[in-house]
RNA sequence: GGCAUCGUGGCCGAGUGGCUAGGCAGAGCUCUGCAAAAGCUUGUACAGCGGUUCGAAUCCGCUCGAUGCCUCCA
């Protein structure tokens, strides 16, 4: 049985054996958001994704060097010469500093993160704080002769490039279809030709974001900040570039294409993309508006959802596709993975109070654990790891009702599989909602109390009363457990 | 129009030549004063039409449909 790691290289087109450049090390780039607004859930599920892949690279022993940018300079509304700056716009919409906006939606997006336990990257750049390497990028661009300084302006010479190097690998694109498909833009345009793309672009007098540079004062182009930082903080060939099936291209072709005019080397080894959320069977994206923000899910203050749904079960529903699949969020959904959820969850409670037998009876267990590993090493399959968790589950509840029996060996080790798995790997966390009530030993006395005075009326069959309690209660989201060692309840 | 991906039971969603997901819902059972919750049991589906094969959901072709990219988007 082979153990090695497969990932879906989207340069080839098919699953390779993962093998890292320097052994036991990774190098990992994902592009990361433009910080001009809140972020939106289907941003959430590539970063959601990414965080699966890191995790479980570091699971299998890597030291893993995460590189997630946050973008905020650069990112122009469209490729037209007349396209302004997402955060200067939207800093010019609320008469604010750019740099206060890009505060704003930088924390949100790092709250939004850490709600959905995705763990934070090992160097977090900026586009603003890599303008001088960008400047010297450009440099180097335009002494190997594929860019071209017009106006101000700096554009990578697409055709020329591809005369050496083919361009288009990563997409599938070939430069003559490009060309025939490209529609002619309105304004007229400095490039020589519509494929060409901004390295540095000369700041009208009205933008407030500029940075001097031998060629005007400007600002950079947007593919151009992910190769500098790349390269800075990975190097010039690094193993793993990630981001969403959406910037396949052109951003990441762009990438390829500058890093490539600069030493004729493949920047990157495995291109890993994550699959687009839909939200009604479309296309999530703020620039529609089909889209919901994280805060409005928790919160179920939407017009989408009947309820809210937690962090956790949100991160769970995504986790139960594959990332390189398309997942469409729907309340249906949502309400079955809510459920597993908890189940899963459940299971992993009551293992903690499983008592061992001598033997265990019906569960392979290291054929279990294998196939855990198999899943993960197919290109990440979580849905189908997690169908492997539901047959532990299932295993559990039957030792817990004494119908199947588990050594003490094996506990120890389906324990410390389920954790690994559950927590570290799939990066799940308990809901605090319980713990909340558990502070709280006021209330906790109350409903003692409360229940104390329902089980006295059950005793005496006055079940007006017993049954008032518990609908009382029920209403406000406790429920009661009614068990044959007496009731407890449970915060929902 | 070009390029690409996909179409699996009521819903979600794995699986890529023969064995077979898993979750939710539904049904039945256990438990219960009755419920709820929980647990157990239960499901032969693979867009259509051809072809390859001893054998196809899985490979090939065509048709239909969906989505993405081709202009900013994770």
């Amino acid at each position: 049985m082979d153990n090695s790691l497969f990932v879906y290289n989207s340069l080839k087109g098919e699953k390779e054996v993962f093998k890292s450049i320097l052994p036991d090390h990774v190098g990992m780039y994902v592009c990361g958001p433009t910080v001009y607004s809140n972020v939106h859930l289907g941003n959430c599920r590539t970063f959601i994704s990414f965080d699966l892949i890191y995790r479980y690279l570091m699971h299998l022993g890597y030291k893993v060097r995460y590189v997630r940018n946050i973008t905020d300079a650069g990112h122009l509304e469209n490729d037209a010469d007349e396209g302004e700056d997402r955060i200067a716009k939207k800093a010019r919409l609320e008469s604010i500093e750019p740099m206060e906006v890009v505060q704003r939606y930088t924390v949100d997006f790092r709250d939004t993160m850490a709600r959905f336990n995705a763990l934070p990257p090992s160097i977090e750049p900026t586009a603003t704080g890599h303008i001088v390497e960008q400047i010297e990028l450009i440099k180097e661009i335009l002494e190997k002769g594929y860019a071209y300084e017009v106006n101000g302006s700096v554009y990578f010479d697409v055709l020329k490039f591809n005369k050496d190097i083919p361009y288009g690998k990563l997409s599938g694109r070939k430069i003559e279809e490009l060309i025939h498909n490209t529609r002619a833009l309105d304004g007229q345009s400095d490039k020589k030709n519509p494929q060409d793309f901004a390295l540095w672009k000369k700041a009208e007098p009205e933008h407030i974001m500029r940075w001097p540079s031998p060629w005007s004062d400007g600002f950079p182009g947007w593919h151009l900040e992910c190769t500098a930082m790349s390269r800075k903080y990975l190097g010039s060939q690094f193993d793993i570039h990630g981001g969403g099936m959406d910037l396949k291209f052109p951003h990441h072709e762009c990438e390829i294409a500058q890093a490539e005019s600069i030493d004729n080397k493949p920047p990157v080894k495995y291109w890993l993309h994550a699959n687009m959320l839909t939200l009604n069977g479309k296309k999530m994206a703020k620039s529609t508006g089909n889209n919901i923000l994280p805060d409005e899910m928790f919160s179920g203050q939407n017009n989408v959802f009947s309820k809210a749904f937690s962090p956790m079960v949100v991160r769970f529903f995504m986790l139960q596709a594959h990332y390189r699949s398309i997942v469409d969020i729907s309340e249906k959904a949502l309400e079955a993975s809510e459920k597993g959820f908890h189940r899963l969850l459940d299971a992993i409670v009551l293992l903690e109070q499983i008592t061992p037998s001598e033997t265990t009876t019906d569960f392979e267990l290291q054929s279990w654990k294998q196939n855990c590993y198999q899943a993960m090493n197919d290109d990440f399959n979580s849905p189908l790891l997690i169908a492997h968790l539901f047959e532990a589950v299932k295993f559990i509840n039957s030792v817990s009702n004494e119908k199947q029996q588990i050594s003490i060996q094996d506990l120890e080790s389906l324990k410390s599989s389920m954790h690994a798995f559950f927590f570290e790997v799939l990066g799940l966390a308990q809901p605090n909602a319980n713990q909340v009530a558990a502070d709280n030993s006021q209330l906790e006395g109350t409903l003692a109390l409360l229940l104390e005075i329902r089980n006295n009326a059950r005793v005496s069959k006055d079940f007006a009363t017993s049954d008032l309690i518990r609908d009382a209660l029920l209403k406000l989201n406790i429920q009661i457990n009614d068990g044959p060692e007496g009731s407890s309840f449970k915060i929902n």
